[in-house]
RNA sequence: GCCGUUGUAGCUCAGUGGUAGAGCACUUCCUUGGUAAGGAAGAGGUCGUGAGUUCAAUUCUCACCAACGGCUCCA
């Protein structure tokens, strides 16, 4: 019998007989590792441990603890929880059941049963009893022809939908127990590997994600195994929660909904407000050193405005309805983009090139009918503020303003700490180009333009085709919430388009009229939904420079109330933003909800510090840093926030 | 917009076919207390909205509205 050459992830070269298994391999290494080995990767591929190995082949085990253990854990899973629903609801008809992120999920469609959250739990025992049946996951080849015949027999029209888009010789079955999947792999070896199971939600999903097709449920659930796992999880699930910028928003009392003023129109309490603003002001003075110009414009712009910009035919329908002049019977947008005033401010006097680039910010509050099942606290609402501006420049400048404006973008995240993101490069379809308008030829600039600004920054890059805007390709900078939902933040996008559209010009140097380029950009995205992801990523503990509150006094008793009065005007005069806890409680109550409010610095006021011109500085979280001189404080707060801008 | 779940005091949540309760917050009084909740009293709700069933609906049914979890969408 021939031999292989197998090669392990540390560079050693094993010898075996021709067909051994991944198992086999594993057996061979050793036996622990044998037992809580879950799949390989064969020369790349992810294999189930079952199948032979017959050429030389790099080869990597994995685990629990690896990605594609979970993966494969979890994809295993989904046909567990197929199984055991197939057994309770005979004849309900499978989508597909792919792993996810934290978990699996399973499209089925019903019938005429009904599921809801109250079937979880029986659905649970019943994967757990088919769990410890210790029922292998048995890959089969098969023909398409009989593939077909299978699920015909099996009457499930998705799965038959699923096998006409694949090729006839590359389809294989699985089974574990008594059910069997059209399923690529790879499986883990047996049920027996998942000890504890949670159906955490149902949804409808689409089947194939097209909103005409047929509306099937959708299980979502995840597995593990040890019972300690799942326990560990729910723990996190909970921490999350508390992160959630809703929860925290009204708590810190920042901002709030209100159904008498509408669904999706976020109303912003005194201390959001001031938050907001001071982050306004951050960006505001980083574009000035950026050359950035500010202009205003109003909230309603004349129809034809967005029909000349191309917005009303693709958006018009899904927008707030026009709003229609008594006597002469004119319409009006509320303004669902700032662009096309920008473009008329542009246009309000001729340009030379010597001037370009010219770039136009506004924090400009724009409107959009976003469906009611999308509305989502502040990542997604109805009436929201772009820290918005468009850049007017000459062909030549594009990859230079980019490249300033991946820096703004950039500063501000390291300044936040947003250490988390991803660099979206957002494409047209590769199938579909009626959905763009402007020409193939400008389409092609503007996305090499921005491959390669984002190749020269190094940034870390993902390329999602049919994601660009209707006018232009963009890059996203996309960052996670709490609970792992990911939101597009920053947007830079390059646009040949509307200039065309608005009849932009300049004056070149040869004295000729030119076409200028518009980059459209918003470092932030929306105030509303940068407040909320920064909301998340702090949980609600600020940097001292952007915190509405920076201390708050505590007098120990009534007797130092005009101490801490003292103290505070002072504070004042020095901008340093607090205030004073004048209640008749104790100290330790009034600690306890200045900790509760996330207050940076306590700062206490007795017979002691009256005495010496002090303040007992406590910190969030418990630091007591000690008695110290007011001057010293105001030195203590100047410093952590240089410290906190530098960059 | 679609599927599912939920809607009781400012907040978090109990509860019932006979018009409602807790804790916290709030108000008043007592307390003047040194690093995460001092004490007492009080006030506060058309039980999301509308209709139906019923002698009687916050409770059962339906519709609508909203929130939540997804799907689709996101200039």
């Amino acid at each position: 019998m021939s031999e292989i050459k197998i090669t392990l992830p540390d560079g050693s070269i094993r010898q075996y007989p021709k067909g051994t298994t991944g198992m086999q391999i594993a057996q061979s290494i050793s036996e622990g590792l044998a037992r809580v080995v879950l799949a390989a990767k064969v020369n790349g591929e992810v294999w189930d441990l079952s199948r032979e190995i017959h050429h030389d082949a790099d080869f990597q085990l994995f685990k629990w603890d690896d990605k594609e253990g979970k993966s494969t854990f979890w994809h295993s899973s989904a046909h567990l929880m197929a199984e055991a629903l197939e057994a309770i609801y005979p004849g309900i008809k499978l989508g597909i059941g792919p792993p996810i992120e934290n978990g699996f999920y399973y499209d089925i469609d019903f019938g005429l049963y009904n599921f809801s959250t109250d079937d979880f739990d029986k659905v649970e025992k019943k994967m757990i009893e088919l769990a410890k049946t210790n029922s292998e996951y048995i890959r089969k080849p098969i023909s398409k022809k009989e593939a077909i015949a299978y699920f015909t027999e099996k009457q499930d029209p998705y799965k038959i939908d699923l096998l006409k888009d694949l090729e006839d010789g590359k389809i294989t079955f699985y089974t574990q127990g008594n059910f069997t999947d059209l399923c690529k792999g790879p499986h883990i070896p047996h049920t027996g590997h998942i000890k504890a199971v949670k159906l955490t939600a149902t949804a409808g999903a689409y089947w194939r994600g097209d909103e005409k097709q047929k509306q099937l449920t959708r299980v979502y659930a995840i597995t593990f195994p040890k019972k300690s796992e799942l326990d560990e999880y729910l723990v996190l699930l909970e921490e999350a929660k508390k992160r959630d910028h809703r929860k925290l928003g009204k708590e810190l009392e920042l901002f709030t909904f209100s159904n008498k003023v509408g669904q999706g129109l976020p109303l912003w309490l005194p201390k959001g407000a001031d938050l907001r603003g001071r982050l306004q002001n951050f960006l505001m003075q980083k574009q000035k050193e950026f050359g950035y110009e500010q202009v205003i414009s109003p909230h309603i712009g004349h129809k034809q405005l967005y029909i000349t910009s191309g917005h009303y035919e693709k958006y018009g329908a899904d927008s707030f309805q026009p709003i229609h002049t008594p006597a002469e019977g004119e319409e009006f947008l509320l303004k669902p983009m700032n662009c096309p005033h920008h473009c008329e401010i542009y246009k309000s006097k001729p340009h030379s090139y010597k001037e370009l680039p010219i770039r136009y910010a506004e924090f400009g509050t724009v409107y959009r009918y976003e469906q009611s099942g999308e509305l989502h606290g502040l990542t997604r609402v109805r009436g929201f503020t772009q820290d918005d501006a468009h850049i007017f420049c000459r062909p030549d400048q594009v990859r230079e303003e980019f490249n300033n404006v991946i820096d703004i973008v950039l500063y501000i995240f390291k300044t936040l700490k947003f250490d988390n993101f991803i660099a979206q490069v957002s494409l047209r379809d590769k199938s579909d180009r009626s959905k763009y308008i402007g020409s193939a030829e400008n389409w092609e600039r503007a996305e090499n333009d921005i491959i390669e600004a984002t190749k020269a920054k190094g940034l870390p890059t993902v390329v999602e085709y049919g994601e660009a805007a209707f006018y232009g390709p963009k890059l996203d900078f996309m960052v996670k919430d709490a609970l792992g939902r990911s939101w597009q933040l920053g947007t830079i996008q390059v646009d040949y388009n509307l200039p065309e559209r608005f009849e932009l010009e300049y004056i070149g140097s040869d004295n000729k009229a030119h076409r200028p380029v518009m980059l459209h950009r918003a470092p932030f995205g929306s105030m509303e939904r940068f407040v909320a992801v920064l909301l998340e990523h702090t949980a609600g503990r600020f940097p001292l420079w952007l915190t509405p509150e920076q201390y708050i006094l505590l007098p120990i008793s009534d007797k130092f109330q005009e101490y801490s009065e003292k103290v505070f005007h002072i504070l004042k005069k020095y901008d340093i933003r607090g205030s004073i806890d004048a209640r008749s409680e104790k100290t330790g109550r009034k600690i306890r909800d200045a900790e509760v409010q996330k207050i940076p610095f306590m700062l206490i006021a007795g017979e002691k510090e009256m005495a010496e011109g002090t303040v007992s500085v406590r910190q969030h979280g418990g630091e007591d840093l000690g008695a110290m001189k007011v001057e010293d404080f105001v030195q203590l707060i100047q410093k952590t926030v240089i410290k906190e801008l530098q960059n």
